[in-house]
DNA sequence: GCTTATGTTTACATAAATGTCAATATCAAC
DNA sequence: GTTGATATTGACATTTATGTAAACATAAGC
């Protein structure tokens, strides 16, 4: 309650009043890092891009918000950082999903590479995230989606070629197998961003849900089928 | 280069003296509404959602920025009402093109209707708003994207039924027609975010872009024509 | 011309968020 | 134990946005 102190001359502590003893955690940089953008990740999700405000984010790990100036450098940094992120944990997500699957070649298969798609964009509002980016119009170099999709696109088309080869089919068109990556990451983000929108006003439970999911996946399987 | 300012057009001063006699422009309610929705619409399209910012819009506008909180109540009522708008020029824009092609039933037309909901989308950042407003966890009862795939859903399976009759065929399943109003919306919805990103990271320019929408509308097609 | 309704403005108030700074506590190394 | 590096903090500064109040100006009706 005492606010009457000396104004100016930050000299030494007026010795009368004393600093409180202070349990302080003190983490190391690389945990403390986890920690904020763990943090700053949820209140995205939970509320959106405007959820990102230092104070909130301090609170939630249970710090003050200078510290995570400190780790961060600027707000803008804390953004970058968990953009670059969570690009990196979508990548590995997606890619890994895809090659796990690799060599068997039905449309059960399909069915779950579809599905771990949608599933890597709608968990934690990571397209939410990525879409915010896009709409404040945020770079990073490296950890856009864009690289991704070609790498995606690659990929499908390398299994794609193999898979013709083996079946003593002609090989596929380059251009088809881009065209289906990219509408697998547009419905995918776009689903994300309003598919559950879309489902409650169709009366979709999650079995419906699943049920689109599977039909998408079956559509794309019986193009490949046929033009492969 | 010194930063353009405005004229300022001091009315009164506490003497009495005025410094000139400004004419002030005054529109009617309904106008000043209109340009400062459009305004607001062109900030959002450009800038992002930070972009809507009173002060700037006012400038835009040539007014002051409380003429916006005059009209609109507050900030908060400014985003609904375009949200609002633009959700009612979205619906009419897709509706008018389902409905304008009815009848003839060949694939060129199923690529009018597609390239015309990614269009009606991604133009004055349409998509964009509404992922904003997704985003943010705004919901207007009315005004959002909800009902209207239930309406295009509608109309379509009203179509595909009929083509259904008209040629002989079983009538088409309704939730593989609710499926495709889905995905279309998805797709359109995420084109309209990430769609420059990913054609730009897979080289394609307008033409590219063009034959991908094309290539959309061509599978729903043979879908439709597989499972009429 | 006078009055009235309301669109419009200037100046100010207020709030909230980011960012700065010096001081302090904690861990690790010596 | 002492020292050094740095993670952490409280208090403060700054910026910038929205929102308020009272006065003014303009178009329209009498």
């Amino acid at each position: 309650m005492s606010s009457d102190e000396m104004i100016v001359a930050p000299a030494l502590f007026p010795n009368g009043e004393r600093k409180r003893e202070v349990k302080r955690v003190r983490r190391s940089a690389e945990e403390a890092r986890r920690l904020i953008l763990d943090a700053a990740e949820e209140r995205l999700a939970a509320q959106g891009p405007e959820g990102i405000r230092l104070q909130d984010i301090a609170r939630d790990v249970g710090i003050s918000h200078p510290a995570i100036l400190h780790h961060f450098e600027s707000r803008e940094g804390l953004v970058a950082a968990l953009i670059a992120r969570t690009s990196i944990q979508l990548r590995d997500k997606i890619l890994s999903a895809l090659k796990s699957n690799h060599g068997t070649d039905d449309h059960v298969n399909a069915n779950d590479i579809i599905s771990n798609v949608f599933q890597a964009l709608s968990d934690k509002g990571t397209a939410r995230l990525l879409s915010w980016m896009l709409l404040t119009g945020r770079r990073t170099e490296h950890s856009t989606s864009g690289p991704l999709v070609m790498e995606i696109a690659d990929e499908l088309h390398t299994q794609r070629t193999e898979g013709a080869a083996l079946g003593g089919r002609p090989a596929p068109d380059r251009e088809d197998t881009l065209f289906i990556a990219m509408l697998t990451a547009s419905a995918a983000f776009g689903d994300a961003i309003i598919g559950r929108e879309l489902a409650n006003d169709a009366g979709l439970d999650s079995a419906g849900i699943a049920r689109f999911r599977a039909w998408f996946a079956k559509l794309l399987y019986d193009h490949v089928g046929d033009t492969l």
